[in-house]
DNA sequence: TTGAAAGCGCTAACAG
DNA sequence: CTGTTAGCGCTTTCAA
């Protein structure tokens, strides 16, 4: 690795004068000419400037620490690390990554990264659960992914549950679906709760009431599938809000021992997980998909504009997310989600 | 934060023996009395090492670069980097994620892990092909997970595809299953072949001649339900071996429409990739977990040893992977998948 | 057995 | 405009 002596040496100059100007402090201070043969030489040589040597003379290691709880098991994690990298990579930043399962782990893996010198955290518990944010963190730049903080003392964001489950099921209605179920979740999550709220109003707003023989909150196991069935059974229902993919997966199961196609005879809006039913259906199921990437992106941009201690730009939304056509819509339609950040609204931008 | 110099100072001490008290390298150079008395000084201030200085020193950062590529669509690749933090967190190193998804953004950012001062990358393709390796990383301590490089110049980690698919039928035949069908993956990858290879040996080492009538390779698309609907149809199998969940889907769609009951009528038995069949049909379902998790943390433990220029410790396998039953066994067993490392291969260790 | 001093690569006063 | 100087926090000779 070629150093600053090097480059001052090989031009004939100090290493102050090569510091100011390959920091672009120059204008004004250097000659112009000069300025030109150091950056020449630099780029001759190849110079990369030593981020440690620079960190422990400014206090600033351009490093942030991500603590997550639940990587290996929640599949869709990776998109939140994905959508933070992107944003800081094109900060001039580094991600380090650490995850805090055990409460212990969580600490060891705080102070770790404070000896590393991060200069921020992004923390995310996706317990889908208001969560408490470590009394180590607090004094530190920080923002929370897909998780919110009693207190509002912090940045977070999360995706709009209610808007999720108004959007599904207007979707459902706008389709032409009579008698639309809620296949839910059985678990007190934000998520569960949020989207059942809005699936009820967008009934309401529709002109329809809440039937709650049609909300059918399961669980992960066996007595789910049977559940389904006899809502199936006793029901009717031929429109499907599933709280994610396992509930889709009744829905199909049990509509294929029934003899019903799926964007035939009864619709399915799904929200995305897994993408096992994205994958291989395109055609029958619609999937929202959980902005996952988006939050870590937003996250990453606000948590720097933290630290450099200046206004988030805020035409700084990536992709969006993809759907599939409904048994009425033969081409794709967007869906998009709601972004809450700490009290106000947001919208993710609809690309094309 | 506390600093030496600090230390020294409260201990009326210089900061020399307070380095190599902290180092453990005061033995017979410092007085046990006074060692003791630093120790305890350090204690009590809440001494933490500033890891960005010593590198500066020692040109060692303890820092592994992680460049992957496609985490955010593969839902896996959360357990590699996941087994990698575990591993080199008790080690005392520190993961920084990066991500390589184009040709340009790769160089890029093996450009900034460099400048950052790695000790060495884990790299993971996730292409389940032969790759190759970048040039700008030959020099470097490297390990690829869940990959293979042509020349072998590279330790290398992948799961063994042939003994995915030898276990897998076999586990069918044992469970009684007289006419055994792999649906599989048209596209020509690297898990397709081994695991074709794997069942074709499976049958003939158990006596039954390979039928390539019950081999049903597909893609992810409508054709693909169609095509193993026809499977049904003219060849009615009682067994399945499915390349991945999506395959399995489609498995479960026409047996259902069939009035056919997994794990009653017939045995599935499919390769993990998203879980979606796991969480939601425990008894019915044999799910063969690939050791993402497991390959992520051997690759690690293997480049610190190359790092720190000492053998491997062989005893350093985590926890190994689960399988649900099958028709015929009612209470679980276990599938372990064998890894290779080039050319030697070892197996996970079952944990009881 | 301990401490002084040099230096890792870089930044930032300050002098000239 | 440019160079000298003094560190950032730590490790590591080398003297004492």
């Amino acid at each position: 690795m070629t150093t600053m002596k090097e480059i001052a040496q090989a031009a004939g100059v100090s290493v102050s004068s090569v510091s100011l100007v390959l920091n672009g402090r120059d204008s004004g201070r250097i000659n112009p000419q000069l300025a030109n043969r150091i950056r020449e030489t630099a780029e001759r040589m190849g110079y990369q400037p030593n981020v440690l040597a620079r960190s422990l003379r400014t206090n600033r290691t351009y490093m942030i620490g991500f603590i997550s709880v639940e990587v290996a098991t929640t599949p869709y994690a990776g998109g939140m690390i994905q959508g933070a990298q992107d944003a800081l990579s094109s900060l001039g930043y580094m991600l380090l990554t650490v995850n805090g399962d055990t409460e212990q782990a969580l600490e060891s893996e705080i102070r770790a990264l404070k000896r590393y010198g991060v200069d921020g955290f992004l923390y995310s518990a996706m317990s889908n659960r208001v969560m408490t944010v470590p009394k180590s963190l607090a004094k530190f730049p920080l923002v929370l992914v897909d998780a919110a903080e009693e207190t509002n003392r912090f940045p977070s964001i999360e995706p709009d549950e209610f808007r999720i489950g108004y959007d599904a099921t207007t979707r459902l209605i706008e389709a032409g679906c009579s008698r639309i179920a809620y296949v839910g979740c059985a678990e007190p999550m934000v998520a569960q709760t949020g989207r059942l709220a809005g699936y009820r109003q967008a009934l309401m707003d529709h002109g329809r009431g809440f039937d709650e023989r049609l909300q059918c909150d399961v669980l992960n196991n066996g007595p789910a599938l049977r559940a389904v069935e006899a809502l199936f059974d006793t029901e009717q229902p031929n429109g499907f809000f599933c709280f994610n993919d396992a509930r889709a997966w009744y829905v199909y199961e049990t509509a294929a021992r029934h003899g019903l196609a799926v964007g035939r005879d009864i619709s399915v809006v799904g929200v995305d997980n897994h993408r096992v039913f994205a994958e291989t259906l395109e055609p029958q199921l619609t999937t929202i998909e959980l902005p996952h990437y988006e939050m870590g992106y937003w996250a990453a941009n606000k948590l720097v504009s933290m630290i450099e201690n200046r206004p988030l730009n805020e035409g700084d939304w990536p992709h969006t997310t993809a759907v599939m056509p409904l048994l009425d819509t033969p081409s794709p339609v967007k869906v998009h989600c709601t972004l809450i950040e700490k009290g106000s609204v947001r919208d993710t931008p609809t690309t094309a």
